[in-house]
This record gives structure tokens, C-alpha cells and sequence, in this order.
DNA sequence: CGGCTATGCCTAGCGTGGCGAGGTATGGCG
DNA sequence: CGCCATACCTCGCCACGCTAGGCATAGCCG
């Protein structure tokens, strides 16, 4: 990983992949790192907290399951959860263009 | 500033700011408002421990001058300096390249 | 002169959050 | 039967942004 500068964006990061469709905590970090083609690596550590923090904030909700014998929590983002990633990705972008005019 | 969280660049902007030429405290805070355009709103608890976090290692120097009868403290990006801010900034522009593939 | 504001620097400590390390449990393979 | 992958969870360290405080001088306004 681009030495843990994540800071903070783990929130949009997962909304991001969630927004394709519900996945568990396990695929999603698969996900991340195929998406970002090995840029992210995320411990189970930052996600499965930072999971329950999103839900917590109602902007995803997950069921319990149990697939091929093994347990599973899956998550789907909530609408609330689709406006919040709107709208931290407009601040995301914003923030880019901000560095960008001060590193560009 | 967008949510106040800067993500752990503060060193990146730094001394984005710095290699066009030494800079106080102060004037550096302003600086970053502007090239910014209000997008960065520095705290000085911000940015002096940063400061004194790069001085230490190595990255800047500073010297303490007196204009017009006040004390600044005048920092000043050094070769290494200049290394790591292009390491840093390309490292930011993969970390941006990822961000863009799962969140766009 | 007296007070207010801007300039300028510094630091103690709080809160947040990433993440390493450790724990639990099941399925499948050799 | 070990071992690894899948799958989830949590404790606690530590880095770091930033609030809140403190200090000192210059300059303006009344």
C-alpha cells in the first residue's frame, strides 16, 4: 500500500464498492484491491470496524448468512448511504484539485 | 476546509509550497489559502509541528531572522527536500490513479 | 497613552482512525 | 490429521490533525 496515505477515505472507499451491489467484508477487500489493481490493500483491521461505523451511521445495513457451511455479513448501501457517497466524492474532488493546484 | 480532514499530506504541501522558494510559518498558511483558493485552511497547530517533523528529518532548514523588529522563523526546502517531494507527489498520484478506479 | 488587531511563533493534550496482532470457526486438500 | 484459505471480530498502539492556550511586537485609531 501507497505507505497507509488512506487516511480517512476508507468510508468512501467502501461505499464505493458497494454501490455495485451488496458483498461481504472479505470480498469487498478483494474487490479493492482488483479495482485499484493492487494499490489497496486493506486489513481486516481498518475495514470490519470501519463497516460498523457505516452502519451505525445508517449508510449501510447487513444481514447475517450462511453460504457453503460458512458464516457471512453482508452489506448493501442504503439510500441514505447512495447520498453520502455523492456527496463525499464531490469533497474528495474537491480536495484533489486543491492539491493539485498547490503540487501540480 | 472540507470537512478539516487533510489526510496526512500536510508534509506533501509543505513543501509543494516551499520549493518556490523559503517561506515562514505564517506566510505559508496564507500561501496554501490562496494557491488553494480557500480550499486549505491551515491550522498553526498544524502546520509548525510539521514543520519541526521535517526539519528533523532532514527535509528542510530553517533560520531565525528579525524584519521589522518581529522574529520569524524562515524555512527553506533542502536537496533531499526536493527528492522526497517528487517521491511524495508521485506516490500521491498512484494513490489518487486508485482512488479514481473504484470511486469514478 | 491605551486598547485592539494583526503578525508571528510555539506546545500540551484530546480525539480519531488505520492497522498489527491475536482470537474464533468452518471447509477442503494432500 | 495438519495446514491453508475463507470469514468474522476486537484490543490496543501510535501517528497526527487540530483546539486551545500562551508569549511577544507592530501599527492603527481615538
Amino acid at each position: 500500500m501507497a505507505s497507509g496515505s488512506l487516511k480517512s477515505n476508507v468510508d468512501l472507499l467502501l461505499m464505493g464498492v458497494l454501490r455495485h451491489g451488496p458483498a461481504h467484508g472479505y470480498a469487498i477487500i478483494a474487490s479493492l484491491r482488483e479495482r485499484s489493481d493492487g494499490g489497496f490493500e486493506l486489513a481486516e483491521g481498518t475495514i470490519y470496524p470501519a463497516l460498523h461505523r457505516l452502519e451505525q451511521a445508517g449508510l449501510v445495513e447487513s444481514s447475517l448468512q450462511t453460504a457453503q457451511g460458512r458464516r457471512r455479513r453482508t452489506y448493501a448501501l442504503t439510500a441514505r448511504g447512495r447520498k453520502e457517497f455523492s456527496a463525499q466524492r464531490r469533497e474528495w474532488q474537491g480536495f484533489v484539485a486543491s492539491m493539485e493546484a498547490v503540487i501540480a
